[in-house]
Parts: C-alpha cells; structure tokens; sequence
DNA sequence: CCATCAAGTAACTGTTTAGTTACCGGCTTG
DNA sequence: CAAGCCGGTAACTAAACAGTTACTTGATGG
C-alpha cells in the first residue's frame, strides 16, 4: 500500500509475511506468563512458586517475564486481580433479582459452588493470599468497587423476600454470602485432610452432588421463615 | 591445620558451675523447637517457612532441630499432627452426648468456632496440608484412628434426636461436621480477604459474636425437623 | 540499507537456604 | 580420672533462588 515518505501515518506492513507474523507476539507471551503463573501460585503458593518455573511453564524464560511485570510479587497481585475479575464478572451475569428471592439465592448458591467446582487455582489462591493476611491484596484499587455491586444485588432480594414474608427479618446480605461461600470453599478446599481423616473420597461425584443439594438446603433454610 | 599437640588441644576445667545444671535441657529445648515451627510454619507456610528462623524462634540452633527431629519434612509433620491432638482431645471432652440432641449440637458448634478462634495456628496449618493435597497427612499412621471417635458421638446424637422427632431423618453426621467446620474455618482463614474487599473488619467482637449465633442457628435448622 | 527499537535468549551474580561438619564442655559411670 | 556420651554452638557447603546483564534476532521507518 504505502511505499515511502508518508509522515506521520503508522501503516500496518510493507511485506505480508503473515506466515512469520506469529513467531514474535506480545501479547500471547504476556497471556502464556500470567496462565503459567497462575498454575504456578496456586499449586506452591507465594513462599513455593518459582519464577524459573512460570517462564518454564510458559514457554519463555525470566527476561520477558520481568519485562512485562516488574517482579514476582507484582505478578502475583495480577494473577489475584484476574482471578477475581473472573468470578466477579461470570456473578454479575446471573441476575439473581429476575427470578423469585427464593430462587434467586438458590441460583447464587449453585453458581458459587459450581464456580468453585471448576476454579481450583481460585480457591488456592485465596488460600495463600489469606496466609499473608492479604498482604498483596491490600495494596489492589482494582478490587475495592468490585464487590460492592455483589452486595447490594444481595440486599435487593433479600428486601424482597422479606416484603414477601418468604425471609426472616433478620437475614443480612454478608452472612447469607458467607455462608454459601464457606460451605463451598471449605469443602473443596480442605477436601484432602477431610478425605484422608474420614476415610471418605469427597470428590466422589455422588458425594459432590450431595453437598450440592446440602449448601442450597442449608442457606435456604437458614432464612426462610 | 593439624594440631601440634595431640593430646593438649583439649582442656577440661573442673569447675563445678552447678548454678548452670539448668543449662541443659533436652525436652525444654525440643517443646521449644516445636512450638516455634509451629508458628513458623503457621505463618508462612511449607515453602516459606525457614529453618534458621524457627531455630532463632526457639533460642537454640539448626543442629539440635535436626537431631530432635530429622529435617524440615519430618519436623512439619509432627506440628501438623500435635495441632490435629490438641482439638480432638479438646473436643472429647465435651461430651456432647450428655445433653440434649439439640443442646449437645449446639455445643459442638460453638466449641468448634471457640477452638478455630483461638487457635489461628491450626486453620492455617490446616490451609498449607491442603495446599499441598495432604502429602504429609497421608503419611500419618497416627492420625487415621483419631477421628473415627467424632463420628461416633456424633451419630449418636443425631439418632436419639431423629428418635425423638426432633431432627430430620436425612441428618448426615459428616455433613453436620463439615457445616460446622465450614462456617468456621472460612469465616476465620479468610478474613483477611474478606475484611478487605467488603469493607467491614470481620475480626471486631460485634461481627465475631454475630457470626458465632449464626453458626449454631444455621446448624440447628438445617437439621431440625 | 542502515539505524533503531522491541522481542527474546542464555549465562551470570549475589544472596539465601537446607542440611553438615568440626568442635566444645559438662555429666555419668566403670 | 578417663572414656565417652549427650546437649549444645558456630562456621561451613552445595544447591537453589530472584533478579540482572550482555547479547541475538527480526521487524520497521526513514
């Protein structure tokens, strides 16, 4: 297209070589970085993970991985950022408020225990970050707005529910999410001592699908009147 | 480097010094080595936890950790499964079996959030076996026995509540536990987290007594017919 | 066609770490 | 008292580690 003296205008590629374009990319680097890292924390925490390892893992090496984050620590905090991003954001698409409160909260229940089904690193991550009394996360902007929204979509279907006298008076948005939070996170994350000291596989599917039924169960009952 | 005199080089001051027999003191220095890698490993975990660090914790030196208790691996363990004793033992003493069903789970709940709440070091040890699946526990001959004790008395009174018409027939004495320990632990080992991204400091008396009644009032209507 | 800059590699560095070794000194016992 | 055992100290070592530097490669603009 452009042949020469064009000041100021970037143009896209003199050659094609579309067949070479792939060698050199950015941001799949950037992106290959953050997922191996993301394995990398969640499997060793933050004293076990080793940087060599994430650049093995990502098919680079430690030179682009402190080019593009500065250092470990500052990887990490992206890697906790993302991880909530994502449950945030697959949350906000339930919309809880369109259904009955009743099946509102369900719905929120199954989600939250499905999510963390499927995120272990999730969870691990909690877990390690907790360890250091969330000593990375406390440093986060990013994450303060995030969680507010998840509240209020809470407090909106419990008022609800309880001008509908389906809910006890008494029912506050925090307890209700903490409560199915802890029954998911606490089984799936401690599902290892649990299974060895009661000889007992949880991740069975059938015993899955049981504490499935038992957190809705639970939470429901909880504040229904 | 060898010494000129091969039998001068040691010396032995017969003095009697019986003000410092208290000097040595085998099982002192080993309680003190294990406390400190108690809270060493509490506190940073398995792979940030350091051998140097517990030694100065305990007033003593590496070469004593390694002769009490082999190496890092082997002294972790023991942690592990001294902090495992310490509720058990705590929680036979209860005898939940002697009150009323309703009462005698009651307790169990509130003994349990009294236990993690005062003893932070057994969640977050809890939190770094689970981290690493279990790999020490599993290796626990000591341990498996310990447990079947709980489930035992628990069953029991979930029984004579069921006979008595006041807890369902679908009460699970594994998923009674598991709620218990659930609202718990994350309550606790999460806080850090928790407190920072909804803005309320979990650990101020106010929300710990709020979340302790929440404890036993999920419990019991979870279970009651 | 060459100057420049970004992507990427690999070897290196200073420090930290788990684990070891050499040694010390008091106590017990034959 | 001497032999040696046991509790204890401190300096050492080899490996692992986070982070850096010197360098190569390739695309692009002038």
């Amino acid at each position: 297209m452009n042949d020469s003296g064009e000041h100021g205008e970037k143009k896209r590629s003199r050659r094609p070589s579309q067949e070479r374009t792939a060698q050199r990319d950015p941001e799949r680097t950037r992106a290959a970085i953050l997922e191996a890292a993301t394995r990398e924390f969640a499997e060793n925490g933050m004293g076990g993970a080793r940087v060599d390892a994430i650049a093995e893992r990502a098919g680079t090496n430690k030179r682009m991985l402190y080019h593009y984050f500065g250092d470990k620590e500052q990887l990490y905090l992206r890697v906790l950022e993302e991880a909530y991003v994502g449950i945030r954001t697959a949350e906000r698409a339930l919309h809880i408020g369109d259904r009955s409160p009743e099946e509102g909260i369900g719905e929120l229940a199954l989600f939250t225990w499905r999510y963390f089904l499927q995120h272990p690193e999730f969870l691990s991550l909690l877990g390690t970050e907790n360890l250091h009394r969330a000593r990375w996360l406390r440093q986060s902007v990013r994450l303060k707005e995030l969680h507010s929204h998840l509240i209020g979509e809470l407090t909106d279907v419990l008022e609800q529910g309880k001008k509908q006298g389906v809910f006890i008076e008494t029912a506050d948005p925090l307890h209700v999410y903490l409560t199915i939070a802890s029954l998911g996170y606490f089984y799936l994350s401690n599902q290892y001592t649990l299974s060895t000291i009661f000889g007992r596989d949880l991740i069975e599917p059938t015993h899955l699908n049981a504490w499935e039924k038992h957190i809705v169960h639970v939470t429901l009952t909880s504040i229904k009147r």
